[in-house]
DNA sequence: AACCTGATCACTAGGCCTCG
DNA sequence: CGAGGCCTAGTGATCAGGTT
């Protein structure tokens, strides 16, 4: 299970990086006057709300991760309250599921339910170690990993199909058995499984174990993220090269965060951080750097 | 505001211990 | 004896507070 690729939705790679309302065509966040989509801006405030008054509801806590659009126009005490930002180890477990929903689906072991575009599939902790590059590796890193899967029943996302917009989990997870609490049941949503529907890009199998392998110390969200947004774009591209401005790399990889936080020297290294994992990764063969017509820094990233 | 510094967090790596 | 688990040092990311 360590060779070979799966397949990753374009828009839960979206949904990863905030850009859901970004690369929707159907779906307008602002109208014609600049005012906030009404149908977007009720369903956001309506779990906002939920969220602000879920002791009183008895429901378990749960955390909400916003569009980029959206986040922009919050107060930041509130987003402290509602929102929590993607780790790495999220990044991580949502890939690893992704991977292993498709092998139950290979297997026939994935259980559909049509009309809400999910399905679930049984699974052993073991499988999901495997996936997350920690198989052969100590407890605590086992305690981490499931942390991050738990995690998920905590987090809701904004989930967005053609014209129709939804809050709500990317993936849940139960115990199914009392005797046996590595065996558990992942419900996941559509994007995870169903590519019929979807668009997509390639990944290989052993996407995570290679990054820890490669990338040592804390790990780096948005590194891994962009790691993900360069597998999309060598599918994409047909001269087996890509070109992104400074600014699209800033943006995909959230640097605002560096600024807001005062941690300006950290922008470059991170950047070359990204590209110096995706050469270890034999994704990119070589990165130039240059300038546009506006003189502004662009790189033109050659794929292997 | 820009910059610096130290604390804390989230890991990795590797040595060591334990128990079958 | 050896696989798995525990412990700790090292590293990079993040953050808070102080200084210029």
């Amino acid at each position: 299970m360590t060779t070979g690729k799966f397949i990753y939705s374009n828009r839960l790679l979206n949904i990863e990086t905030g850009q859901q309302l970004t690369k929707n065509k159907h779906l307008n966040f602002l109208n014609k006057d600049g005012e906030m989509n009404p149908m977007i801006l009720s369903k956001v405030n309506n779990t906002i709300d939920d969220i602000l008054h879920v002791e009183q509801t008895g429901q378990e806590k749960f955390y909400i991760y916003l569009p980029n659009e959206i986040e922009e126009k919050l107060p930041k005490q509130l987003l402290k309250q509602i929102s929590k930002d993607i780790t790495s180890s999220e990044v991580r477990v949502i890939t690893a599921i992704v991977a292993l929903a498709q092998f139950a689906k290979a297997k026939n072991e994935l259980v559909y339910f049509d009309q809400i575009n999910r399905a679930y599939f049984e699974l052993d902790l073991s499988e999901l170690y495997q996936m997350m590059g920690v198989g052969n590796s100590k407890g605590k890193l086992r305690t981490l990993v499931k942390e991050a899967l738990f995690g998920l029943n905590q987090k809701k996302y904004v989930l967005i199909k053609n014209s129709s917009i939804s809050i709500s989990h990317l993936v849940q997870v139960h115990e199914v058995d009392g005797k046996n609490p590595n065996k558990l049941k992942i419900t996941v949503e559509g994007c995870f499984f169903n590519f019929e529907k979807e668009s997509y890009f390639h990944l290989p199998a052993d996407i995570n174990k290679k990054i820890r392998k490669f990338s040592t110390g804390r790990p780096n969200a948005q590194v891994e993220l962009f790691i993900k947004c360069l597998y999309q774009a060598k599918h994409c591209t047909k001269n087996n090269t890509v070109e992104y401005s400074y600014d699209t790399v800033f943006k995909l990889m959230k640097l605002q965060k560096l600024v807001d936080n005062k941690n300006h020297k950290h922008i470059q290294p991170t950047i070359e951080k990204a590209f110096d994992l995706a050469k270890k990764l034999d994704l990119v063969k070589s990165i130039k750097e240059g300038k546009d017509r506006m003189g502004k820094v662009k790189y033109n990233i050659e794929f292997c």
